[in-house]
DNA sequence: ACCTGTGTTACGCGG
DNA sequence: CCGCGTAGCACAGGT
């Protein structure tokens, strides 16, 4: 890992071409090869590339006397021209992270599910994940005993108006059983979802998470 | 700007909820507040929260002598736990990065062609940009003097089928003239776009950049 | 290798 | 201020 603080020149050339005018901005080198030049706001990095060109970073100085590091793969190249370095400093790190565990995922969510359907209503039944219409996979397919059919369980962390094409898409792709009714579940239905599953006859539930046995059911559509 | 690099453990609770062990990460801090966690490998960050709380990093001391950083804003807590601190580089920006400048956007061509489309068809005279027709606003309305009839230029960067059909929606939403061309010009025409405009019966251009004069025509379909 | 879906998408633009 | 679409999307997972 590098980091390198400069009044640079930045120049991409591959899926896109962008120039960087002279400013002072911050360049970070990884161990896997990956590039990003950073202006002093935002998370994205103005430039970048990432590291199948490990080891192809090539230092050059110009005939004016300008250091410039010139990074390529097969489709892209991207050059830095360094007017000013104001610091630089290397550490060595294994590059071994153990990486980011998630809580609350949709897949988490998922398998809560699969396991307590009951708490969306107690008359349901789990009967598996990824149920296969002939509309592609619905997450969870559950049975209604007090209805007496069958429901499409759509499961989202974030659920907005897409989630219900999907649901409809699902509903109509589904040849199995003569009727179906739909539920959407997610930690977060938008307002806009909420208004528009109203209008397509569609209810939804919000799950909270609760420390201790999981999700709950924090707040559901009206009947 | 400030750059540290450090043995620390972080966690995030907010749109998400994640962890990271203890490992050696790069911490960046940036002028607007912004704060990422980078590992060693890939371009984005672990973990990052964006600066719309300016200033809100408070610096703490535990009871077990551990530096913590915690990052808060209405809706989001990022805690940082620094174990060993190997590098904490400090750097002064003005915050007034000239930004990223695009080469061959689809608005830099269309500027460039309001000014030089004869090197379209040398009959060509530029009327307007942003044509409204019934269907809403074509990209280049021109006048064709070797047909003496008016023309409907759609500009893409990369063109898809879908240029094809907005191309139909503005010619059937032309009521202003009796009869009009159109004319589909971009930097890169997808082999199934070509096939599917020589069905519909649209010619088509394409664009390469000349670094001295500007746009120039690389390509275009069969008359 | 290519394709598909997800993301704490980020970010800019229009309303 | 919020919803929407784009992105050099990045990245993980499957075929």
């Amino acid at each position: 890992m590098r980091f390198v603080f400069a009044l640079c020149e930045v120049s991409y050339s591959g899926r896109g071409d962008t120039t960087l005018p002279l400013y002072e901005r911050a360049i970070l080198v990884k161990g896997d090869g990956t590039v990003s030049v950073h202006s002093d706001k935002g998370i994205k990095p103005l430039n970048y590339m990432n590291g199948g060109a490990r080891g192809n970073m090539v230092e050059h100085v110009d005939n004016k006397g300008l250091k410039t590091w010139t990074f390529e793969n097969s489709k892209e190249t991207l050059v830095i021209t360094f007017h000013r370095i104001y610091s630089d400093t290397q550490c060595d790190v294994p590059n071994n992270d153990p990486g980011l565990k998630h809580d609350g995922t949709e897949s988490q969510i998922q398998e809560f599910l699969s396991k307590n359907i009951k708490i969306l209503k107690p008359e349901y039944k789990f009967i598996k994940r990824e149920y296969r219409t002939d509309n592609g996979p619905v997450d969870i397919l559950a049975y209604d005993e007090a209805k007496e059919k069958h429901v499409l369980i759509e499961v989202k962390r974030v659920a907005t108006t897409s989630a219900l094409h999907q649901i409809k898409k699902y509903v109509d792709g589904t040849t199995e059983f003569d009727e179906v009714d739909a539920l959407l579940v997610a930690i977060d239905v938008r307002p806009k979802t909420r208004e528009k599953a109203a209008k397509m006859g569609y209810p939804w539930m919000q799950l909270s998470k609760d420390d201790v046995s999981g999700f709950f059911v924090s707040e559901k559509s009206d009947d």
